[in-house]
DNA sequence: TTTTTGCTACGAAACTTTTCGTAATAAATG
DNA sequence: CATTTATTACGAAAAGTTTCGTAGCAAAAA
């Protein structure tokens, strides 16, 4: 449930791609830096050890998915992102993240509704 | 300028704290959890070595103090888990950090302001 | 059938990070 | 002065993470 670097790399392209061979996650992660088949292979083989990733055998391949959702995972490693970068403050990461993202005037939009709602002043 | 977490939890001790001795820094990080002098210590000296910390001899002890900043680090450390925990959407991280906190009203507000604020239609 | 190809399994090496035991030293205490 | 106490220095062990070489095996190709 604490993926590690390497392994929410692997996580990221399974999310993206849905279930995949290591081959197609290894390809999708040789585009970013050099990285031997084995070690991807070792990895998702450590992952699924630890739960971190389902197997299904189909045929002579091995096709690996998923096992904890993306935006549950996002959210564990935010709490403690914030707690050991920004020692507990969300709103410190929010304003910083704001000031350097280049939102849309639709996204900042989207965003005003967000916290308009999130007062409850205004409910 | 990479720290690693421990790194970071004697950073978040000194930049709250100021310049302090090695046992200071360690009996903060003693409330959190158990954790040796000598471990502290060691850590502190490596973070000497590698240019993270300052070191003034006072008498009989030394002096440590933070030579990155609080923000700068914090910054580059956002970065970097935008890229890797939210594949680069600075606006997924700030919706998902807003739905969890407990934001006060007037943090609210200012928030309102600062999204206002980065719309160039409002400019 | 023989050879080649592609995939998985396994183990170990390399590297990084964290922890701690021991010793040396200097200051404070008796 | 002798003893206790508090600090730093050093090195190595422990733990965690990442990488890769080699071997085995099954399917595909020749």
């Amino acid at each position: 449930m604490k993926p590690t670097e390497s392994e929410l790399e692997i996580l990221q392209v399974l999310w993206a791609k849905g279930p995949s061979t290591v081959r197609q996650v290894n390809e999708q992660l040789s585009q970013g830096r050099e990285v031997g088949y084995t070690t991807t292979l070792k990895l998702m083989q450590i992952m699924h050890e630890k739960g971190l990733l389902s197997r299904t055998e189909e045929g002579r391949y091995h096709i690996y998915q998923a096992l904890i959702g993306e935006e549950e995972t996002q959210q564990h490693l935010l709490d403690r992102f914030v707690d050991t970068a920004f020692r507990g403050s969300a709103m410190k990461l929010v304003m910083q993240a704001l000031g350097t993202s280049k939102a849309t005037p639709q996204e900042l939009a989207e965003l005003q509704r967000l916290i308009h709602n999130l007062n409850p002043e205004n409910n």
